[in-house]
DNA sequence: TTGAAAGCGATACCAA
DNA sequence: TTGGTATCGCTTTCAA
């Protein structure tokens, strides 16, 4: 591969006049400048990266960390912030914790090393605390998960918000007796606490409260089958229960699809028998028909990669969290009971 | 961030000897390794990436080229990549191409600036002759997609034979109008081909023939719909036409699926008016009960890795080529029409 | 406008 | 086993 020096040799000219034309600085005579560029073409001359970086300390990088790209959520997140990267000339780098701490921590190594000027976390692991040391090497900023600390540059959407329209349409549609089945992951992000409190208010506003034995975990990650797979599971579960719910909101468009699937086996009716709403509006809520709570993916992979920009540019955040509502698509997972509402309100 | 030149100045131990500890050389006395990975310790230091790519010309990093994330099968693949990449500690650049021939090209110039060490190409936008310059400035390996020309380092499966099982499958279910959608891409890809040939194979082995009525492009790419609308708006088409086939053998388990919903829509009967087969074997043909051929994406990723990790470290390939075989998952969307084969073969 | 030279942070050859 | 030094390819300051 041809270098600076090369062109020197080919054209006489020096290796900072030579740079200059590569950076584009108008200190240079139109003369040298059409010389250099013709020894550049001649030559197929590229900058090497390398070089740059480490003159430059910067890499023109940033990481992207999930827990994993099959979760569709995730590759839509991650298809959104790439638009963008790719208009402001970044690479993105690829980093699936798969829902491990320790994975997630090494990630952090890649600040460490300049391997990328900046990392979007859009899943936690770990505590924000043993993160936040790693600010030290480079902007970090969160997208989707939220911390306690409001201090960190975040973006996320309204969970509790989210929740609270969810469970209101639930009532409203006359179905009082609602199971919750969220990722009850509260050790570090606020995200299912925060969806828990906007339930409890909805069903309070209607003089209504939590049933403990209606509250279940997502637990697919923990147990390694998938989200649908949980549904499923899910609904049979229920199915077993005495007091049974009549509607179940849940964490994700794919658990409300494997309720939807092992309804039809079970001969349950939906809505008729159990209402479902599930979380994100993915392709797959419109193809069951699924009513959810959409997610503003495009906005808060815009929103996250400018904050990440700002924080390499030096330039402050304006501002450092950023709260995205959450919108309520009605389908008919939970069309009114044909009974009307059962609740006198 | 501290430097080797900080652990020179805290240690009084030369450069070399820190970097040879860095780099577990056996030629360092233990008390000189003990006290230069305490100094290591102290300082937290990483060896900075950008140096140590310059000065080994090697960046640790390889880039995978694909149409879009967004498109579960792609997502899975690189899922599947990363699994393997990981462990050999290599960094992934995520290259979405957007079906757009000069981005495609545009990320080749990663080989020529030594970003990456190598490239896997999962798509194909150009012919492979305006590609394969590119392979003077590095290895390049063909996943999934393959061109004619067989010494070209590339992991693919065998699609005429998925087509040909398939279509065979159908037959013998007692389908015998069956229609076609495959991505007609054949520009670059011998893909598309491929399954045609396939398919007549076995159209012919029971004395049918294709009705080029009945070949119907996958637009979902160019026309900028999803490929669940485009399964929709193809059952719209063919249920508009007089004769009308009795199976649809699609190239994706997404158009399959939109298939499957617009039939309910429509009252069409799947299987019963309609066979419906998808490709992939994704979540969702399970989900749908849907027919589809499965692709060993697994392997795929794990065989491509492999071929791009030997040639990185110069020892030819074991085998340019590799086929891997298409299977059958025969689904409810396939059961044998009721009145029993109407073919008499 | 141009060029000489220092330096980014690591590695590896060579000599001791 | 250890250390001095050249080198990877580029950018930037300084002086001309």
């Amino acid at each position: 591969m041809p270098t600076i020096k090369d062109i020197v040799k080919l054209t006489g000219i020096s290796r900072s006049t030579v740079s200059r034309v590569i950076n584009n600085d108008p200190h240079v005579s139109e003369e040298k400048r059409r010389r250099v560029n013709e020894a550049m073409n001649l030559l197929n001359y590229t900058p090497n990266s390398a070089a740059q970086r480490l003159r430059n300390q910067k890499t023109n990088t940033i990481a992207v960390l999930m827990p994993e790209l099959k979760n569709p959520f995730f590759a839509h997140l991650l298809d959104k912030i790439d638009s963008d990267a790719t208009e402001n000339n970044l690479q993105l780098l690829v980093c699936q914790t798969r829902y491990d701490k320790l994975k997630e921590l090494q990630f952090f190594e890649l600040l460490k090393t300049k391997q990328v000027d900046g990392i979007i976390l859009s899943s936690l692991e770990n505590k924000w605390e043993d993160i936040s040391i790693f600010t030290s090497f480079g902007p970090i900023v969160l997208c989707n998960e939220y911390s306690e600390k409001d201090h960190i540059p975040t973006v996320y959407a309204d969970h509790r918000h989210g929740a609270y329209i969810g469970t209101k349409h639930l009532i409203e549609q006359g179905y009082h007796k609602i199971a919750f089945c969220f990722d009850e992951d509260d050790r570090n992000s606020k995200l299912g606490k925060d969806r828990r409190i906007g339930c409890e208010k909805a069903l309070e506003e209607f003089g209504l409260t939590v049933r403990k034995e209606w509250i279940f975990p997502d637990t697919s990650n923990v147990d390694k089958y998938t989200a649908v797979e949980g549904g499923r599971r899910l609904l049979r579960k229920i199915m077993t229960m005495e007091n049974r719910p009549d509607a179940i909101f849940t964490g994700s468009d794919q658990v409300g699809a494997g309720i939807i699937l092992e309804a039809k086996i079970l001969g349950v009716q939906i809505p008729g028998d159990i209402a479902v709403i599930g979380f994100d509006d993915q392709e797959i809520a419109e193809m069951f028909d699924l009513t959810t709570i959409r997610q503003p993916i495009r906005e808060m992979g815009k929103l996250t990669l400018q904050q990440l920009l700002d924080l390499i540019a030096q330039k402050e955040v304006s501002q450092r969290a950023i709260q995205l509502p959450l919108e309520l698509v009605v389908r008919n997972s939970t069309k009114a009971n044909l009974l009307g509402p059962k609740l006198k309100v």
